[in-house]
DNA sequence: CTAGACAAAATAATCGATTTTTTAACAACA
DNA sequence: TGTTGTTAAAAAATCGATTATTTTGTCTAG
């Protein structure tokens, strides 16, 4: 018996949900730009009520801009709203790791492992970025799951997606990847070895230098 | 020359947002109840193409739960929610507060003071408590408005709301409310004196009272 | 030239009707 | 008795068209 996918029963608002936000944490929309509407329904190939409900939802999100009788636009890449998001990330994931550290359990650490290593055999080859991408948010997610708070994943989320919106904005800088890569792996030392200090410090150090890398989409 | 008034050009999908958002975070709708479109249609006194752009953003916010293909409920009152909303805005408000103390200028202590004192002189009568209700958000917010941070004021919100919700169902319990409407005079206090310290803390201890209070919509 | 008024065009928001999917009721069968 | 299958009713999601608002472009008065 195959896996009845749940999946399939996706809404076309959702789908278009999913493959917006996807777009626009990659960098499809230009920043500050006004989204029009109908090219976004030939652009996704759907009608204008599950579009304009997907829309509503990704404004809610925090990954759109409403305004009232004049549609919606991408945000700005603005340095403060930079700041503030990558300060957030550090007090939120910092927070979170600290628990999940006290709360995760065996199986944790076997995922956490098993994401680091999916994430470390991945290449950043232009055409596998979203493939490595989609590793990478997982890694970070899995490290903080089992911190036991619902919402605080839900606002670390959030963050993650506002600050990959600047980051593939950015252009890329091979050496501080390089080390970016390697606090990947000893995160998940300090993890297993249950070393909250130094595994939050390092989460921090990790954000500090992830948003001088993100800094490169303000200029 | 009067205020232009931009409220004015609100849309009919915000004023339903606006509307249902109140309405459920003051109890109007039953937890875990499924939202019925139709009958909201004639509630609300608007069309299906609005109502259901605020349906899909008040999802994104939490105040409801979207399943696909089957429409929208109200969530459960759960206990363990509960604990992580109130474990949140502890640790939330609590940085906010810190930061807002280091950083609230002369201004700020004057809203604070008029705020406070709105709060105090409002009656909790049962025809006026959404009046208090709205006086009591706004003094919160006042407090911890200039901590510096657009996404710690949203988080904040988000789950004041989520924390109301509990409360408003609950039954009061008047020896607590007068602990907590005293408590609200010694935070200004506190944060006149600039005491980082002791104000965190009373609002941890004021959030822990209120927690008490609510705890009583979930049994 | 520039500011203001106006009409035309473009875009956003909403409506009413249709299609799709789920739910509920009931019957046939093991 | 309980399970499965069928179908009618209800509800959700979507479509196509209409209405309202903003934007743009043009013209005129100063």
């Amino acid at each position: 018996m195959g896996v009845p996918q749940r999946k399939e029963s996706a809404t076309t608002a959702s789908r278009v949900f999913d493959a917006m936000r996807h777009d626009l944490v990659n960098g499809r929309f230009a920043a500050g730009e006004k989204v029009a509407i109908n090219g976004l329904k030939e652009q996704y190939q759907v009608g204008l009520s599950p579009l304009r409900e997907a829309l509503n939802r990704l404004a809610a999100y925090g990954l759109l801009v409403q305004e009232n009788q004049r549609g919606f636009r991408v945000p700005r890449l603005d340095r403060h709203e930079l700041d503030d998001v990558a300060g957030m990330r550090r007090e939120l994931e910092g927070m979170a790791l600290e628990r999940a550290i006290l709360k995760g359990d065996a199986e944790w650490e076997s995922e956490l492992l098993a994401a680091a290593h999916r994430l470390k055999r991945a290449d950043l080859s232009p055409t596998q970025v979203d493939e490595w991408e989609r590793l990478h948010a997982r890694f970070h997610s899995t490290l903080v799951a089992p911190c036991g708070s619902v919402w605080l994943l839900r606002f670390i989320d959030q963050l993650h997606d506002q600050f990959d919106r600047y980051r593939r904005m950015a252009p890329g800088v091979p050496a501080v990847r390089k080390i970016l890569d390697e606090q990947h792996g000893q995160l998940v030392e300090l993890a297993l070895e249950r070393d909250v200090k130094a595994a939050r410090a390092l989460l921090e150090d990790h954000i500090d230098r992830s948003y001088e890398v993100a800094l490169g989409s303000c200029k």
